[in-house]
RNA sequence: GUCCUGUUCGUCUAGAGGUUAGGACAUCGGGUUUUCAUCCCGAAAACAGGAGUUCGAUUCUCCUACGGGACGCCA
């Protein structure tokens, strides 16, 4: 365990954003890579604005990613209480000692401190040293007897021994009137590391919650993977200096510091984390892959596909190389349960130059001849018919898969045809037969 | 307006005083006698502009332009 400690202090106003979670993240990456410790802080001192559901989300969506705190609310810590709204006190202490030394004044009914005047020196990581000089007095105290953030702020960063404040560059400029604080209450100030902001996909400024994209609620509810969105954060603002891109949560810890930090602003490119999605999809152990598909279904109300467990297994086994997230799983596998699944159009326009009755009625034949009914064997009874008949092999698959399954993309043809077994496989050309006009 | 901060392919980034300025996403093209949303190969694509320092600057300095942020009794 070394000494440092940092801390995400997100105030519950809203959902949980992109930008707070990369902050959230960077902390925590600091932490684990320096063997930290991470605190959350619930900064709640406006009791317009915040709101039981926020912190809800707030706690909840930090979870699901994966970025537990060390200290914070649910979890205690010595430093604690960790909602601003509980340390009254603490701040009231402080503030009497500014105003016994004589550094704060009443005016409007509002508390004021006294600035120095002089430039203050930001110690900042990223940046190196910034100077700002905060020229007027500025509130610490509302009139209507609470503290504000810069206050609070600072108080509790000193009250809890943060030693890194690693936040949006939003806060560069704000900084100076922390440093002020600090002088005023007589205390070291920590170190600073102001990372880049996140700007919109297009149009200028940063991401707000306002931004398509940009709650990490929408992710959760698309089914991401929480290590693929975790993965894409870290590359925002932060590489590891080498090629690497697709990396493990280990990896990226291993390899995090705040000095190879960016001082440039990213762009949320939503493409990317969709490839970085896919790719974590991909490599998913087929275990997890099986439980986290399980959950989808579950969520999409298709529970009633669970009930043959093999099967299912059977299914995810071949379907995961070839889905590219789990939002689209439901309807990539649907055929698999549903007996009368449609004959998508403009699957079927792509066959008709195979002329399917033909080939459906060779298939039939051919395949009910079949003693057995593995990959192998069909792949080898379809090479053999398309020998015969001295026509491509993939006038016989694209025809099979569209007959099987009603579309022209899905798993590998001869696994496909291996889960669904023979009687199924012919029952579904009949139907096709039956069902679809190829003229 | 004042102050702070930044500027490498469309996007995320690597890079070093002398490199064919590298990778990834996206895009486009080609291939894998299983389509593809897989896989492989390839192409196009960047150092904002101007001075200065230097033998040499995209890399260091300054200026301009443009971007972003902060200027609240919000956090």
């Amino acid at each position: 365990m070394s000494d440092v400690r940092v801390r995400f202090a997100p105030s519950p106003t809203g959902y949980f954003h992109i930008g707070g979670a990369r902050t959230a993240l960077f902390n925590w990456l600091y932490a684990k890579h320096t063997g930290g410790t991470f605190v959350l802080r619930i900064e709640d001192s406006d009791t317009e604005r915040n709101t039981k559901e926020s912190l809800n989300s707030l706690l909840s969506n930090l979870r699901w990613l994966g970025l537990n705190w060390d200290e914070g609310p649910e979890v205690g810590g010595a430093y604690g209480p960790y909602f601003q709204s509980e340390r009254g006190d603490v701040y009231q202490k402080h503030l009497k000692r500014l105003r016994d030394e004589g550094k704060v004044y009443e005016k409007d009914g509002a508390l004021w401190l006294k600035v120095s005047g002089e430039t203050q020196t930001i110690d900042d990581i990223i940046h190196g040293p910034v100077q700002r000089l905060e020229e007027k007095d500025f509130v610490i105290y509302r009139s209507n007897g609470t503290p504000v953030f810069h206050f609070v702020n600072v108080v509790d960063d000193m009250e809890m021994h943060i030693t890194h404040v690693i936040r949006g560059e939003d806060h560069l400029s704000n900084t100076s009137k922390h440093l002020e604080l600090y002088k005023a209450l007589g205390a070291p100030a920590p170190k600073f590391a102001h990372i880049p902001l996140i700007l919109k996909t297009d149009g200028p400024g940063k991401m707000s919650k306002r931004d398509r994209g940009s709650l990490v609620e929408e992710y959760r509810d698309k089914f991401f993977i929480p290590a693929a969105l975790i993965n894409y954060l870290s590359l925002l603002g932060w590489s590891p200096k080498d090629d690497r891109e697709l990396m493990s949560l280990d990896e990226i810890i291993a390899a995090f510091d705040l000095v190879g930090i960016n001082k440039t602003h990213a762009r949320f490119d939503e493409k990317k984390l969709s490839f970085m999605n896919a790719e974590h999809l991909k490599q998913l152990p087929k275990e997890e892959f099986f439980t986290r598909g399980i959950e989808v279904l579950r969520k999409t109300e298709h529970a009633d596909w669970l009930k043959d467990e093999v099967y299912l297994k059977k299914i995810f086994d071949i379907v995961q190389e070839k889905l590219r997230s789990f939002e689209e799983l439901p309807n990539f596998i649907a055929y698999f349960f549903d007996k009368n699944y449609p004959f998508e159009p403009t699957a079927l326009q792509k066959i008709l130059k195979h002329q399917p009755r033909e080939r459906l009625s060779e298939l039939q034949t051919a395949l009910s001849t079949l003693p057995t009914f593995g990959c192998e064997v069909v792949e080898n009874a379809l090479k053999t018919l398309s020998a015969e008949k001295n026509l491509p092999a993939g006038a016989y698959i694209h025809t099979l898969r569209f007959a099987v399954s009603g579309r022209n993309v899905g798993p590998s043809l001869y696994h496909l045809l291996d889960v669904l077994g023979k009687d199924e496989v012919l029952r579904r050309i009949q139907r096709c037969l039956a069902t679809c006009s190829f003229a």
